[in-house]
DNA sequence: GCTGACAGTATTGTCAACAATATCTGCAAC
DNA sequence: GTTGCAGATATTGTTGACAATACTGTCAGC
C-alpha cells in the first residue's frame, strides 16, 4: 500500500512509480511478468488512472515495456544494452567527478557520511531494500555535488535503467561489501581533495556491477 | 491540427508533443505563455487527456514547467542551465563521434547526404520549420551511427532541451550558413575516415549556438 | 481611496462508466 | 489429434462529467 490518501496529489504518482521500481529491482516482480493496471491499483490502494501513468513512466525509465492494447511487462535488458548503458555511465560519472569542487562543502561530506553509515548497516543486516535506497541516495548526493543539474539528472536516469539487473547482483555479499568499501574510499578522496583518486574510483566503482551481471546472465542463459 | 483520427492511438501523443515542441522552438509560443489544456486540445483537434500527457512530456523535456493545480507554461532556460546542458552535450556527442565506425555504412552516408541537401535548401529558402526538422534528423542519423542506442537517446534528449532557445538564434543567417557548412564538413570527415577531424567538428559544432544565445540573452536582459 | 471578504469564473485533477481490442476456452470439422 | 471458428472473458484505451483548486472582479466597511 502506497500511503493512500495521506499523500498529496502529485506525490502519489511518484510513490507508485517508486514502489513498482523497488519491486522490480528487488526481484519481487520477475522479468516478463505482466503489469496489470487494475491489479496493481488495488494492491497499492490507488486508482487505475495513476497506475497507468506510472507504467508509462516505468517504460521511459526502461524498466517496463508496453505493447499497445496488450499491456506492459517487466523488461529484461539485453547484454548489449547493459554494455551500452554502462559505457555512457562511465563517461557521465567521470565527467561529474571531475567537476565536483574539492574539497566539497562540509554539508555534502556530512550527508555522505550519514548515508553511507546507513548503507553499511543495511548491507550488514542483509536488508536489500534499505541498502538499495541508501545506495541511490549516496550517488545522488555525490554526483549532485558537481553542480550541474542536467548532468546529475542524466546520471540518475542511466543508473535507474540498470537498476533492474540488481536483483541478480544484490544477493552477492562480496560485491556488496566491496561497494561499501569503495563508497568510504570516495568519501576519503573527497576529504583529501584527491581528484585523480576520486575520478578513478568513480570510473571503477560501477564496472564490477556490470561484470557480475554479465557473468550471471551468461550462466543463466546456458542451462535455458 | 494534428491529423486527428488518421493517426493510431500511441502516435497521437507523440504528434501533439511534436507539434507543441515546434511551436515553442519556432517562437510561436513565447516563454511564460500559459499552456491551457482545453485550448490546445481544441486547437489540435484531440482530447484534453492527450494534451495533458503531452504537457507532462514537455515538462520532462525541459520545455515547459508545471505548477500543481495552476497549470503549465513555456519554460525559459536560465543562462546557467544552458551552459550546463551544453557541457554535457559536448561530452556525449564527443563520445559518440569516437564510436562511429569509420568509414560508416554506405546507407548512413547516403542518408546524411539527402538530409543535408534538404537542410541546405530549407536554410536558403528561409524555411525555419523545414530547417529545424532537417537539422534534427541530421544529428539523429549521425549520432545514431555510433551504435549505442542509450547514448543516442541521451544526446537527443539533451539537444531537445535547448531547442527552446532556438527561436532566438534561428533568425541569424550567418549562424545557419555556418551550421550548414559544418554539416558538410562532417560528412566529408566520415567519408575520409578522419576520426580526429570528425570529433573536433562535433565538439565545436554546437558551441556557436550556445554563444550566440548567451550574447543575445545578455542583450535582451540589459534593456529589460 | 484602500483593503479584505465574498462570489463567480477559469482551469486543473479525479473518477467511473463505456468502447475497443486482445486473449482464452470450448466445440465442431476434418 | 489438430485446426479453425465463435463466444466469453480479461484488459487496455477513451470519454465526458464532476470535484477540487486557484484566479479575478465586485462590493461593503473603514
Amino acid at each position: 500500500m502506497v500511503d493512500s490518501g495521506l499523500l498529496a496529489a502529485p506525490d502519489r504518482l511518484a510513490a507508485v512509480v517508486g514502489a513498482l521500481e523497488e519491486e522490480i529491482v528487488l526481484g519481487w516482480l520477475q522479468p516478463h511478468e505482466r503489469l496489470i493496471e487494475e491489479d496493481i491499483a488495488e494492491r497499492l490502494g490507488v486508482k487505475r488512472h495513476i497506475v497507468r501513468e506510472a507504467i508509462f513512466e516505468l517504460e521511459r525509465m526502461g524498466l517496463a515495456e508496453r505493447q499497445p492494447n496488450k499491456g506492459a511487462f517487466v523488461r529484461i535488458l539485453e547484454l548489449e544494452e547493459v554494455m551500452q548503458i554502462y559505457e555512457v555511465r562511465v563517461a557521465l560519472e567521470s565527467l561529474a567527478a571531475k567537476r565536483i569542487p574539492l574539497p566539497p562543502p562540509a554539508e555534502v561530506l556530512a550527508s555522505l557520511h550519514d548515508i553511507q553509515a546507513l548503507h553499511q548497516t543495511a548491507v550488514e543486516d542483509h536488508d536489500p531494500r534499505a541498502a538499495f535506497r541508501a545506495n541511490i541516495r549516496f550517488h545522488a548526493v555525490l554526483f549532485g555535488a558537481c553542480g550541474n543539474t542536467h548532468l546529475t539528472e542524466l546520471i540518475r536516469q542511466s543508473a535507474h535503467k540498470v537498476h533492474g539487473i540488481r536483483s541478480m547482483t544484490d544477493g552477492d555479499p562480496a560485491y556488496l561489501k566491496r561497494a561499501c568499501e569503495e563508497h568510504w574510499a570516495m568519501i576519503a578522496a573527497l576529504e583529501n581533495a584527491d581528484r585523480v583518486g576520486l575520478v578513478a574510483l568513480c570510473e571503477q566503482h560501477i564496472i564490477p556491477s556490470r561484470d557480475l551481471y554479465l557473468a550471471k546472465a551468461k550462466n543463466r542463459r546456458r542451462p535455458g
